[in-house]
RNA sequence: GCCGUGGUGGCGGAAUAGGAAUACGCGAAGGUCUCAAAAACCUUUGCCCUUCACUGGGCGUGUGGGUUCGACUCCCUCCCACGGCACCA
């Protein structure tokens, strides 16, 4: 560091001294100590007399707002961003997410991703590539809807106003989007091709026998050929001969039909406040009230439509692994969906007590999910999610009131409430019980809500020992708690056992025997709390035996579970007849324990056995019949396999994904293209499309939960060609349709013909880089990945992701107040601020450098207005730089080395900053231009003319991207041909950017005691010879020989006494 | 609770691949210029000790440990902040 600093001083002592020698008559009267790279450039922009041959209207000085909107224009009217089509060239496709243009218009927050993209895009332009940079509208939506709603206006009129500030707004910054691709989602010519993108999914079914969507005509066909014999079940669909087929209605098959589509209708749930009668989004009911009016929101059940995304889980899962996404969001995606692998298996009820019922049930069972079928032999009672049916056929005539009441309160629960954070388990016996088909134990069966209809079954095999909520509901109510796999210590890798000896229950000497056996232990109160080592485990059951005083009982529990009574009196808990054994021989001698319903519960007073008495690992099997014993990383699946085999259960692959819904009971969305008929649903045909939003004066709500357009006879009443009446389908859809295809359109955005053209889309996708939120990490851009999936199977594009290249920008937060506490900006707090306020006083090309300077891209960081200042002053340095005149010194032994030490600065410079904009570390290209200004700075009166020029130019060259406004100007003022931004990247070669010398530090026991400087590529004896001979390395040597001298190439050289 | 991300000077942050910690910028202090101020520019700026000075030394990347000639970087423990999810069988 000393060194380095000292070096620089040297430079720019020889500077002054130059400067001086030299004539100009300015930088005699500069001040004697100057020294400085700064004033000797100021010194060359301001001379009282230099001859400028600019024009009188400009400032020799940087004031951004005299050129900035002039250049813009002029842009503009060249249409120098507009987007050639396909040709020979690479092409990159830059692209930032759809925005909703919001009323509050961009802040400085929003520019985070819209800068970075830009500069981008700016880039690979002058690196040769046709760029793809485009910009529209995610328009449709609620929050334009309310908003229009509350301005009573229409909410189109809003979104232009909106959109037109947007752009105005991009326009300030200098983002050079191609505005002739601008696109509108809530246009018919956008949203016709929503509809017929909804109409091929409508007409397409998930064939899983090839992994792929085809057309529902090739499921019709096969269904009259064969039923559906050969397709395996993916849906729940009854099967079906092709006699059953054929004798069908047309109802009756558009109906079975609905079971495959990829676009399909059911009955689900929406939010409902009965006092607006209106449907409500889950943002607009908050603790479980609406917002508006604060009455409990209801549930209600609405037909809606459903996009099958569920059939594409496995896919969505495994192409993560060939796109670059950042991990985090891979991970969330992976989690969301939330693939599990295990098995279904059949619980039988017990008949007897169906003979009780009127209508006695033979076959009844009921049928479980669960990820750990290795644990089935602990399964020791059943939980059924109260919305299950069979709740209401099983529950026998003593439970029934209790059952019901249970069921009632429990579907007047909100969702919220069920899913409290740390809930007390509720739940009711119903009376019945089951059998465990593996081991044939009969065991009851309840209704508790902490099962969900939505997952799985809506059942489980509850397995308390293994699976926490399980346990924690056994403990409440006193069911029998088994072990069956065992506990492995996480700290020593094998099985851990614990024993509690309470005072006076062993005879006297017991603590000494252990200690002589080497089992540890700990006393307290009179009391042993010991873990036993696995290898100590038979010898302490033998000690236990003889020291256990009669009438008393010592246990183990974890890798074994031992009740010792006394000698040659050992109980094994390890199924439910050892259990009763257990405990009743427990109650008759130890009055305390007579509370105590179960084993477990026992056990579970003494919180020593805490750790050992529950958990989840995956373990070997312990208590499980000829299972007993299978390891750990195996048992899942020989336990599937033998179900399998056995038919008593199948391997199941589940997902905590469901499919989409996009019903919106909503004015301001894209019409379903979808007609209702006596027979049925009709498609509209794709020649009739855009199925058009009634242009109206009011859209509120009907009070009936259907969308407003229901209350709209012109728009709902239909007559099909052939004379059928018909009703419109009147939800729209939500706004992640529009936004699943968008990019796509960007590729040819003014199709009549087609959504698309497919050459087109092959050209320019899937988009190279996109860019935008962390906050739509999971929805957008699975539905994303979902439509490009099925487009692709159907046909539509060659490629299987849309986004190659994913990066989250950061959030910008409000300045930090003096207390330190970072805020987000909210127009509420009133700490937004706005880009305008900031291009007004320091220009947009200030705001883009700190943009860029203030952080890592992807990290969250507070602005600060004196940062900003500070990029804005290094924008006046270079200015000042490249405007000074040039009139270096002659060249001479002196230049010669500053040329070759500037030229370097200039290649390296050009290699950090492709590098670093290619890579998103536009933090480090702002720091990298920053260097390369003073560099130039520092050396411009010790280099010839031509060296310096060529600094100048590639700086300006570099600063184009980064700057646009002001590289223009200068460009201009220099007189060269416009633009700048036509310019090409300049070249850069690795050998001019080659160091000389290289500055190795020299470490003594690992630390660095002192530096050699020496030419690159002297050989490592040399270095190492140079190295020793140091000063400082000799005084700390000390005299004694080197053990060991290790030279890292280039880097350093670490030398070990001992 | 689980998952994820992060913790480096007074502040924002940098550090390629295990090899010079604190680049670049802000702020601060002192100075130059000025009648003065602002602006601009110059110098210093992790902490501590030592030296008139040159210098030399110790400590230092949230905590504690480990691996290594060498750790911001790799491994283990713990703490804190932020984001997301939450009875998912």
């Amino acid at each position: 560091m000393a060194t380095k600093k000292k070096t620089r001083n040297t430079k720019i002592a020889k500077g002054t001294k130059a400067a001086k020698s030299t004539k100009s008559a300015q930088r005699k009267t500069a001040p004697r100590k100057a020294a400085s790279r700064r004033t000797t450039a100021r010194a060359v922009v301001q001379p009282p007399n230099h001859p400028t041959t600019q024009p009188p209207k400009q400032s020799a000085k940087y004031i951004p707002q005299e050129f900035e909107s002039k250049w813009f224009q002029k842009w503009t009217a060249d249409e120098l961003y507009q987007t050639t089509p396909a040709d020979e060239r690479p092409k990159a496709y830059i692209l930032d997410f759809f925005p909703y243009p919001s009323g509050d218009g961009l802040s400085v927050g929003h520019c985070r991703n819209y800068v970075p993209t830009d500069v981008m895009s700016r880039y690979y332009r002058m690196r040769g590539y046709n760029v793809l940079h485009p910009m529209g509208w995610d328009a449709f939506g609620l929050p334009a809807e309310n908003a229009a709603i509350k301005a009573k206006t229409n909410p189109a009129k809003l979104i232009a106003d909106y959109s037109a500030n947007y752009k105005r707004q991009f326009a300030l910054l200098g983002i050079s989007f191609d505005w002739s691709r601008e696109i509108n989602s809530s246009q018919p010519n956008y949203y016709r091709w929503t509809q017929w993108i909804f109409l091929q999914l409508y007409k397409a079914w998930y064939d899983p026998r090839v992994n792929a969507a085809r057309p529902i005509a090739e499921l019709e066909k096969e269904l009259a050929e064969q039923g559906t014999r050969a397709i395996p079940s993916v849906v729940s669909a009854d099967a079906l001969t092709a006699e059953q087929w054929r004798a069908l209605s047309a109802k009756e098959r558009n109906a079975f039909l609905m079971n495959f589509r990829l676009a399909y209708r059911k009955a689900a749930q929406v939010n409902w406040c009965p006092s607006c009668k209106t449907v409500l989004a889950n943002e607009e009911v908050s603790e479980g009230k609406c917002w508006r009016c604060g009455s409990v929101a209801e549930k209600k059940t609405l037909m809606q439509w459903f996009f099958r995304i569920t059939a594409y889980a496995d896919r969505l899962v495994a192409d993560l692994d060939t796109i670059d996404w950042p991990e985090h969001i891979k991970l969330m995606q992976r989690n969301w969906i939330g693939r599990s692998e295990g098995a279904e298996v059949q619980f039988p009820v017990i008949s007897d007590q169906l003979s009780a019922n009127s209508s006695p049930i033979t076959d009844n069972s009921i049928t479980v999910f669960t990820t750990r079928p290795d644990t089935l032999w602990g399964a020791t009672f059943m939980v059924l999610a109260p919305e299950h049916p069979l709740v209401e056929k099983l529950t026998t005539a003593e439970c029934r009131a209790q059952v019901e009441a249970y069921v009632a309160q429990a579907k007047r629960e909100t969702e919220a409430e069920r899913a409290a954070v740390e809930k007390e388990k509720t739940g009711v016996f119903i009376g019945a019980y089951a059998t465990n088909p593996v081991n044939g134990a009969r065991i009851p069966i309840w209704v508790a809500d902490y099962v969900m209809m939505g997952y799985g079954t809506g059942a489980i095999m509850a397995v308390p020992a293994h699976d926490e909520r399980d346990f924690a509901f056994a403990l409440k109510f006193g069911l029998p708690i088994l072990p069956v796999i065992e506990r492995t210590d996480p700290s020593t890798g094998s099985g851990l056992a614990k024993s509690f000896a309470l005072g006076g229950t062993m005879r006297d000497g017991f603590a000494d025997a252990l200690r002589a056996e080497g089992i540890p232990f700990e006393e307290k109160q009179g009391s042993l709390y010991i873990t036993i080592p696995p290898a100590k485990m038979t010898r302490y059951v033998e000690i236990a035996q003889q020291f256990v005083q009669p009438g008393e009982w010592n246990e183990v529990v974890g890798a074994r579970w031992l009740f010792i009574f006394g000698p040659n009196d050992v109980e094994t808990f390890g199924g439910m007849e050892s259990e009763k054994r257990i405990l009743a021989r427990c109650h008759a001698l130890e009055p305390d324990v007579r509370g105590k319903r179960t084993v477990m519960e026992m056990l579970y007073a003494v919180e020593f056995y805490h750790d050992a008495l529950f958990h989840a690992e995956y373990g070997a099997m312990i208590n499980s019949d000829e299972f007993s014993g299978t390891p750990g990383n195996v048992a899942v699946h020989r336990v599937t396999q033998w179900l399998q085999q056995t038919g008593k259960g199948t391997r199941q692959v589940n997902y905590k994904l469901r499919d989409w819904g996009i019903s919106r009971q909503r004015y301001w969305g894209t019409p379903i293209p979808i007609i209702h008929t006596d027979r049925g649903e009709v498609p509209v045909d794709e020649k009739d499309l855009p199925v058009k939003l009634p242009d109206v004066e009011s859209y509120e709500p009907s009070a009936t939960g259907e969308s407003p357009l229901a209350t709209i006879p012109k728009f709902v009443n239909v007559t099909l060609p052939d004379g059928t009446p018909g009703r419109r389908e009147t939800d729209t859809m939500g706004t992640f349709a529009c936004s699943s295809w968008y990019f796509m359109r960007f590729a040819d955005p003014h199709n009549d013909d087609a959504a698309f053209d497919p050459k087109q889309v092959a050209y320019w996708l899937p988009v190279d880089t996109y860019v935008g939120g962390a906050e739509h990490a999971v929805m957008h851009l699975l539905y994303a990945r979902f439509w490009t999936k099925v487009l692709h199977d159907l046909g539509y594009v060659p490629f299987v992701e849309p986004f190659t290249r994913l990066r989250n920008q950061g959030m910008i937060l409000a300045p930090e107040e003096k207390d330190g506490k970072r805020e987000k900006m909210s127009k509420s707090k009133g700490n937004v601020i706005t880009p305008d306020e900031v291009v007004k006083e320091y220009g947009a090309d200030a705001l883009r450098a700190y943009e860029m300077f203030i952080s890592d891209f992807e990290q969250a960081t507070p602005w600060s207005t004196q940062g900003l200042g500070g990029t804005w002053r290094w924008l006046r340095r270079v200015w000042d730089l490249l405007l000074a005149p040039s009139d270096r010194p002659a060249a001479d032994a002196t230049t010669e080395r500053a040329d070759r030490d500037l030229r370097r600065a200039i290649h390296k410079a050009n290699r950090k900053v492709s590098a670093d904009i290619e890579g998103f570390r536009f933090n480090t290209v702002v720091s990298a231009m920053m260097e390369f200004t003073n560099v130039i700075t520092d050396a411009q009166s010790q280099v010839s003319d031509a060296a310096f020029e060529e600094a100048r130019h590639t700086l300006l060259l570099l600063l184009a991207p980064i700057a646009p406004f002001m590289a223009e100007e200068i460009w201009a003022r220099k007189g060269r041909k416009y633009s700048v931004h036509q310019q090409k990247w300049p070249q850069f070669d690795a050998m001019l950017a080659a160091d000389e010398m290289m500055t190795l530090p020299i470490m003594v026991n690992g630390k660095v005691r002192d530096r050699v400087e020496l030419p690159v590529g002297v050989s490592e004896i040399e270095v190492k010879d140079a190295a020793l001979r140091t000063q400082n390395v000799q005084k700390h040597l000390a005299g004694k020989t080197p053990a060991q001298v290790i030279y890292v190439p280039g880097r350093m050289v670490s030398i070990v006494v001992r």
